[in-house]
DNA sequence: TATCGAAGTGACACATTGTCACATTTGGAG
DNA sequence: CTCCAAATGTGACAATGTGTCACTTCGATA
């Protein structure tokens, strides 16, 4: 989490350090990415850099949670449009999200971030669905999702529903990126891949 | 991959180098790791391992790729077991890896793997499940899994039904590792969610 | 045993990281 | 307004790591 003195800096300061963090992350993974390149961009001296973030993966998830928390409105204003149904919710916020990502230059880093998926990344991307941690998830999201067209026994099986969602979905983003498909068959076999969701891989 | 020359090497320093790499990548993820300490842990020269390897990512993805070859021969041995059902197959599989990985002091490096998992990691575990690309993916599991038990149109659903079960995996084995799930907490997860993929999500 | 290509070796130049002692700014008390 | 302490800014520095390269050694073959 970035400091209390980061969050204090004048807006314009913030953006010019945004700014830099993103574009060195659009070019190379965090791991490649490195904090030179981000303060000469930004033009803040080294030391300063410290002051705000634990080091480069402070400011990458500092990032990275941001898009999630945008995503999170339109996921849920798209989940009352649909009348609480999930398949189609995804559908369309998968759609969203192909477009987008590749045609806005200050995303690129979400290209990497998919493509170097880690457990922390997914965890922040899951956000994007709901709130905080595993528990919260079920009561964020329940008054919003049409339970009653879905197989579940109990509510608990909801968070199971919803982390097989985006386990695949985030499955599906990443192959978009790493095999270059068109948008086009990026949404085809997403849409396959939620279709045997909701009948069952079985007869 | 690794030169000729790693594999022209006298059986015992490879192996030395290999438990050296596995030793030094369960201390920290890939990206953290030091060939420093793999060279001095392996009593190598340091040139000597670029002699033998790219760079640190490809002694990681060599070792990976020998486990997923490894798993390959048990995967298969449980589909035929179980008469095609890749269900009953994937439950056993997942069972074992949980059982394993813990417990063998040279696979630590696999939690690390699943921690930290990227599309190329990614790649390299799904071979667990068949040879080389998705093309192959068709042909080489075909004769062994059972299709009539499942809800596929074409055989070319046979590829996104197996890409659902191995998303669905993976999470639940990087769920097992970052929450310390116990054996027991991670396979009813898994079975809760392998079962609503065979039903389906939705009614 | 002479020769030559393959394999081994480690010092080196360069990059990056996180820190720390010092400089500057800011805001509130007198 | 002046002063001082706390907060913030700054960049040089030690430590560590990386990939390379000129040189040495090895080993098969004539």
């Amino acid at each position: 989490m970035p400091t209390l003195t980061f969050y204090n800096l004048p807006e314009e300061k913030k953006q010019k350090l945004v700014a830099a963090a993103e574009q060195e992350f659009s070019r190379v993974p965090v791991y490649e990415a490195s904090i030179a390149n981000i303060v000469r961009q930004a033009g803040i001296p080294r030391g300063s850099f410290y002051q705000y973030f634990e080091g480069k993966e402070d400011v990458f998830f500092f990032l990275l949670n941001t898009q999630a928390q945008k995503r999170r409105r339109t996921f849920f204003s798209l989940l009352e449009k649909h009348g609480g149904d999930i398949f189609q919710t995804m559908t369309e916020m998968y759609a969203i999200l192909l477009q987008e990502i590749p045609t806005q230059e200050n995303l690129q880093f979400l290209r990497h971030a998919f493509l170097n998926m880690t457990h922390k990344v997914e965890q922040s991307l899951a956000e994007m669905f709901s709130y905080g941690d595993r528990n919260e998830m079920i009561d964020g999201l329940r008054p919003y999702i049409k339970m009653s067209a879905l197989n579940t026994k109990s509510e608990d099986e909801l968070v199971h529903v919803m982390q097989i969602i985006i386990a695949v979905t985030m499955r599906n983003i990443m192959e978009k990126f790493s095999r270059n498909l068109s948008e086009e068959q990026a949404m085809e076999n997403y849409k396959i891949e939620l279709n045997l969701l909701q009948k069952g891989l079985c007869k």
